[in-house]
RNA sequence: GUCGGGGUGGCGAAAUUGGCAGACGCGCUAUCUUGAGGAGGUAGUGCCCAAAAGGCUUGGAGGUUCAAGUCCUCUCCCCGACACCA
């Protein structure tokens, strides 16, 4: 290099960005089936492209996949780290009503930007893999794979209500309704409407879900949160039979070892008996009426206390046939368990309180310990060991819940049941912005009872029911494209904007030839995030059938071996994608289980302030100015450093210098050294072996931030002893380049004049370094407390140590004529305890 | 309320998993250098005490241990998700 040259990354980025394209430097090397080498598939997920353009929160997660997958490539991987874009859903199609566009004209536009950004940041992505979930060419697919799911039974079509803005005439998602039950953007109360829907049977898979969590290497939060989603509940179900009439109840309990406590049954408002005994009776009546009426508020109010009323009903218990009065009480909701419990008070603090209110009964019937007296004032709900249960009693809850069971079932009085948090998923939306739903209904064919269904599967009857007389499109009217218009915004009867387009509605049918009519919901935003890594994973795509389902079935790359991402998507993306990729395995177009086989988390990344980046707070930090000013790889080292990966952070521009700094010094260490070294300094190659090992070891466990630190504390070491020679100091280029890949790559060609890019260079060994550590430090406590270090010759043994530790200075004055028992640990710990 | 994640210098954090608490970075102080700078070098920087000696220190209180940021019990605060789930 000629003279010192400022550190000027505007100056090179951009060329060193021109040079990869041209050398093609991050295409995807083929997965074959038979590759011998691992393989590395690194995927993050993948972004709305808004309008805003990249957020540095998107610059933190893509950058942490994207050190990773440089990290891999030169340790020798197979590595796939592809790019697209989710691009339907309902931001779009807001800010698009909003410019007054279509969204098919708004979309192109940001993701040119979205790209731009990307690039800029040096992301090492294989574009020739890119697509956006809104292009025909892939939503024709992801068509395809709905109509299979259908013809596998899995969808059904239901009168379900969806929340409805009354003041917007339209029909709204739930992350748009506020928590008090208003439309988040007019602020009016919501209603509800009831309409048909398409609705995915994911309860059917809720075991699977479940149980394949055990597979996953994901953050341990986010599993527990996962299956607390799905929520399996084992219980019973039991029968308490009515007294006179034929209005039996039906109760779900999983805590069935309480039996004998029960004073009162409570039935939901919408439970039949409920509305039955209205009929005869004024104040149930009142009472079920009023309880309609309460809105989302006032449910909320979890500080109110519990109402019910009596409905002058009785039931018998199972086991004592002892009258039992019927209640209905608004805190028991229709849609849980079986719309009616029993009232243990002693066991189940909201039935403490209903009784407290109503002055019914408090039977304790289980007690902490055996023979102890159970003292109540509030409910006791934990397990323990029955009392008062009759032959039960003395028995352990568990016993006793084994034995009541049995009993029940035995006499027909009650059966087991498993119960689920997870509910089937609504896959209908009323909206322009999404994949058209391939289906039509025929009323020739519902008359016939014509049916398509995949004769693999058994298809339950009420699913057959449901759906009688609606046929998939076959595979070659697929895509069904979106078809473009003007007004597209959502329609004041709820229904689907497509209903209003001339010419969508009527078709003919598939099967039967006859006049039949399009469905003209389209799917949610998480139709495309389904299955998008397979999209990427398939090394042919394919426009035929038999092409796509090859590339699907022969993809060596899947599943997703690093998955990065926000933990807002911890249930339900991850959940849904997890869905399909079982029934697609159950289809036999894959072979695996599960798609995602590790997931990290990315923390959130605040403004200065430590609020959330908004424009109206005025505290939003733009990517391209932080690139204008200081380079991306200031931008990337900065993002990785700040804090473990999972965590949220603050911006700070004073830490961004930090990162800044580092790469200066980089920069001025390397362009000014004007003689070639002879002989590296051993110290200096060993710390560098030793940060080799450090960076790779950190990068594999996303600990970026420690793995940034070690690169900083070498180049401490570097610049106070500059004594490498080029083999040696091309490797500390190596190391820092999947953090900065700009600068490393400027270096490489124009210092040590390599012609092949560093990205594709092997991750460096480590040289045999002759050093003799002669001496080793041993930390000396006394009673437990540091009171200095001694200098040890290697291996030597606890006499020696005594011996230095004893006339030692800042030790030897606590030890001086006392007597002391040693712990001393090998490598670690020297403790004289005085006695 | 339930579940999950956290609490360590002025700040972001580290700690080989029970063995020298505060690596690395920011900031700050002193000093040198530069025509200037959101520039660079050197030294210092957890807290208390004028300084040394010494003492204290990982939200708080107990406990286990030769030894606790790390393990156990209780407790306080912050963030996120769900929320009358039987």
């Amino acid at each position: 290099m000629e003279d010192e040259k400022k550190y000027n990354p505007n100056e090179f980025e951009s060329k060193m960005f021109d040079l990869w394209e041209k050398e093609n430097v991050y295409s995807t090397s083929i997965q074959s089936s038979g590759s011998k080498r691992e393989k590395a598939f690194c995927l993050s997920m993948f972004p709305y492209p808004s309008g805003a353009g990249l957020h540095v929160g998107h610059v933190r997660i893509y950058t942490g996949t994207d050190v990773l997958a440089r990290y891999f490539k030169m340790i020798g991987r197979d590595v796939l780290h592809p790019m697209g874009w989710d691009a339907f859903g309902l931001p779009a199609e807001n800010a698009a009503i909003k410019a007054k566009k279509n969204p098919i004209d708004m979309v192109p536009g940001n993701i040119a930007n979205f790209k731009r950004q990307m690039n800029m940041l040096g992301l090492s992505y294989d574009w020739k893999r890119e697509f956006s979930t809104t292009d025909p060419s892939y939503y024709k697919w992801t068509q395809w794979l709905f109509i299979q799911f259908f013809k596998m039974g899995l969808l059904y079509k239901r009168n379900t209500p969806i929340h409805w803005c009354p003041k917007c005439k339209t029909g709204l998602a739930e992350e748009e309704v506020l928590a008090n039950g208003t439309h988040e953007r007019c602020g009016s109360e919501i209603t509800k409407k009831e309409l048909p829907q398409w609705i995915f049977r994911i309860t059917a898979y809720a075991e699977q879900l479940l149980d394949d969590l055990k597979l996953l290497d994901w953050p341990k939060g986010i599993l527990e949160m996962q299956k607390n989603w799905i929520g399996k509940k084992e219980g019973v179900n039991v029968q308490f039979k009515a007294e006179g009439s034929n209005l039996n109840v039906e109760c779900f309990t999983t805590r069935i070892d309480t039996l004998f406590g029960v004073v009162a049954v409570v039935v939901a408002p919408e439970h039949q008996i409920a509305v039955e005994s209205a009929k005869e009776n004024a104040d149930v009546k009142t009472y079920i009426d009023e309880a309609q009426k309460k809105s989302a508020i006032d449910r909320e109010d979890n500080t109110k206390k519990k109402t019910g009323v009596f409905t002058t009903h009785y039931v018998l218990h199972p086991l004592t046939d002892k009258k039992i009065p019927v209640w209905v009480g608004d805190y028991v909701l229709g849609s849980v368990g079986t719309g009616a419990v029993m009232v243990v008070p002693a066991h189940d603090q909201r039935d403490y309180d209903f009784a407290k209110v109503y002055g019914l009964d408090v039977i304790p019937v289980v007690a902490p310990q055996k023979g102890e007296k159970q003292v109540v004032n509030e409910a006791y709900e934990n397990d323990g060991i029955a009392i008062n249960s009759g032959k039960y009693s003395d028995l352990s809850s568990y016993e006793a819940r084994k034995a009541i069971t049995a009993d029940l079932e035995g006499g027909n009085k009650g059966k087991k049941m498993i119960s689920y948090h997870l509910r089937d998923w609504i896959f209908s939306r009323q909206r322009y912005w999404g994949e058209p739903i391939p289906m039509v209904h025929c009323e020739q064919c519902a008359k016939k009872g014509t049916t398509v269904y995949n004769k693999k599967f058994t298809i339950p009857d009420e699913v057959q029911t449901a759906n009688k007389g609606w046929i998939p499109l076959t595979d070659k009217q697929l895509p069904l494209e979106l078809p473009y218009t003007a007004s597209y915004e959502p329609t004041d009867t709820g229904e689907s904007p497509l209903s209003a387009i001339p010419g969508f509605t009527e078709t003919t049918c598939p099967v039967c030839g006859g006049k039949a009519q399009r469905e003209t919901d389209t799917m949610p935003n998480w139709a495309g995030s389904c299955w998008y890594f397979m999209r990427f994973a398939q090394e042919k795509r394919g426009e035929t059938l038999p092409e796509f389902m090859q590339g699907l079935q022969n993809s060596s790359w899947m599943p997703v071996d690093w998955y990065l991402g926000g933990a807002e998507h911890a249930v339900l993306h991850l959940l849904y994608a997890r869905f399909w990729v079982k029934a697609l395995r159950d289809l036999g177009l894959v072979n695996y289980a599960e798609p995602f086989l590790r997931l990290r988390n990315v923390g959130m990344v605040l403004a200065e302030d430590h609020r959330k980046m908004s424009k109206s707070w005025g505290n939003t930090i733009n990517p391209d100015d932080v690139v204008a000013q200081y380079g991306a790889d200031t931008l990337r080292m900065y993002e990785m450093f700040m804090a473990p990966f999972n965590m949220e952070i603050a911006w700070s521009t004073a830490a961004l210098q930090g990162g800044h700094r580092f790469l200066k010094r980089v920069w001025a260490l390397y362009t000014s050294q004007n003689h070639k070294i002879e002989k590296s300094n051993p110290e200096l190659v060993n710390k560098l072996n030793k940060t080799i090992q450090k960076v790779g070891d950190d990068i594999a466990q996303t600990k970026f931030n420690t793995a940034i630190a070690a690169l900083m504390e070498f180049l401490n070491a570097y610049e106070a002893t500059p004594e490498l020679q080029d083999s040696e100091a091309k490797k500390f280029i190596q190391i820092i380049a999947p953090f900065a890949p700009f600068i490393t790559e400027k270096i490489w060609r124009d210092v040590f004049k390599e012609n092949t890019s560093v990205h594709l260079s092997t991750w460096p060994t480590q040289t045999e370094v002759d050093i003799k550590e002669t001496s080793v430090e041993v930390p000396v406590q006394v009673n437990g407390k540091f009171r200095g270090i001694v200098k040890v010759p290697v291996g030597a043994e606890q006499e020696e140590i005594v011996k230095v530790a004893l006339v030692a200075e800042g030790i030897q004055k606590y030890l001086e004529g006392k007597k002391y028992r040693l712990i001393y640990v090998k490598g670690k710990i020297c403790n004289f305890v005085l006695l």
